[in-house]
DNA sequence: AACTATTTCAAACGTTTGTATCAAACGATC
DNA sequence: GATCGTTTGATACAAACGTTTGAAATAGTT
């Protein structure tokens, strides 16, 4: 076995570097910042994990995987103590699975800037991102809801309205400060359990779809 | 006056800063990189901005806010032409200004980019951004939604239904490719006017708003 | 045509960057 | 407790960075 201070040396430097990089952008971050935060010392990063890039990608594998599983399986799990969940319970579970399942308000917030980045500025962890956690959780969102409304929902249209719940859950944590600064004194008490229901809702009547002439 | 050609560099800096600040990102873009698109001097920039952030923020000023008022503009005239428009009619102008209004492509790319760029990770053209368009923008939004939808539509509901909205457009844009990956084949001909009839339909279902047991 | 102010240019500045080196310290196994 | 592979630490390095400089070139004015 190998000793103790050195995996936590290691699992340090992951910690720091993904708070960083989430908060500040990969480039916006330096190797010395890193290790300075992380209390090594510069040489650690290169011998863990041989160089800058490759510690951002293992921060993607070993971090922001195993908690984009998390948030999957919480969603999953909430739908499966229902038999035959209803378009709102999926769109329900989903927001809470993001906004206040297994994460804590400081891991959401890294989680979704992490990914928002590489949206933004794709890099080779893209690729990753979209094939071991989008696509199966577009997957799982989209034949929930196909299954809640059989009825005329096409396959185009189902995963346009999953990209759309999605958006609404980016967005709202990308923009909190936005939100907060629009909504200005009115912010209550427990503004997150708003915006859930808001989300829900939304969400939920976007997908009911039909015709639109509610307009007055 | 000044001379041509003088005014003529300062607007190619301008024009290859903003495509490789939306392109990259500000710290991955050099000064030597901006110079070299523009085929200029290194120090056109520090003669003609002072610094690297200050061309930065005279990206914004110069390049982004116009660019953003042309939108704007382009969302209240298409509300004009009509008496006293529906939320449909609101939405859809909102939808139309952003996706397919006087941007081009390539513009609303680079439009879109940036403004993310600048909530995910924020710098001092944040405040400008907030204030000059996206405050403006939003209060027209939500003044116009409200007149559209009297009945019981408060300003906080007024305000998360504009931001879901935005939330949409932002990200039908950013996730663009994502989108484009999941639909996989069934990419027929033009994908752009079915997202915005998707993000009309969607987000005015979702204002239209009310009660949600539609659910199977 | 001469002069002045403005703009461009090549070259260099001092830092900071990511990465490499190598000896010292450490933990585990014999 | 000697030995071996692994991890740390201080230091060094070349490259790239943003920025500065001062002279050459250009445009505008008289």
């Amino acid at each position: 076995m190998k000793n103790h201070r050195n995996e936590h040396t290691r699992e340090r430097i992951l910690d720091e570097a993904e708070a960083l990089f989430a908060l500040k952008g990969y480039h916006a971050v330096s190797v010395r910042e890193i290790t300075g935060a992380a209390q090594c010392n510069l040489a650690a990063v290169n011998y863990h994990f041989g160089n800058k890039q490759k510690l951002y990608l293992e921060v993607y594998r070993q971090r922001w995987l195993p908690r984009a599983e998390r948030v999957h399986q919480s969603f999953q799990d909430s739908l499966k103590s229902e038999q035959a969940p209803s378009a709102g319970t999926v769109v329900q579970s989903l927001a809470r699975a993001f906004l206040e399942g297994p994460l804590s308000d400081e891991e959401r917030n890294r989680h979704l800037r992490l990914v928002v980045g590489e949206l933004s500025q794709p890099t080779e962890a893209f690729d990753q991102v979209i094939e071991r956690v989008f696509r199966p959780l577009l997957g799982s969102l989209i034949s929930d809801l196909r299954a809640a409304m059989p009825a005329d929902m096409d396959q185009e249209q189902a995963v346009l309205n999953a990209f759309s719940i999605m958006a609404m859950v980016l967005y709202f944590n990308l923009a909190r400060p936005v939100i907060k600064a629009v909504l200005g004194a009115t912010d209550g008490s427990d503004l997150q359990t708003r915006l859930i229901d808001h989300l829900v809702e939304f969400s939920l009547n976007g997908i009911a779809g039909g015709k639109w002439e509610t307009g007055k």
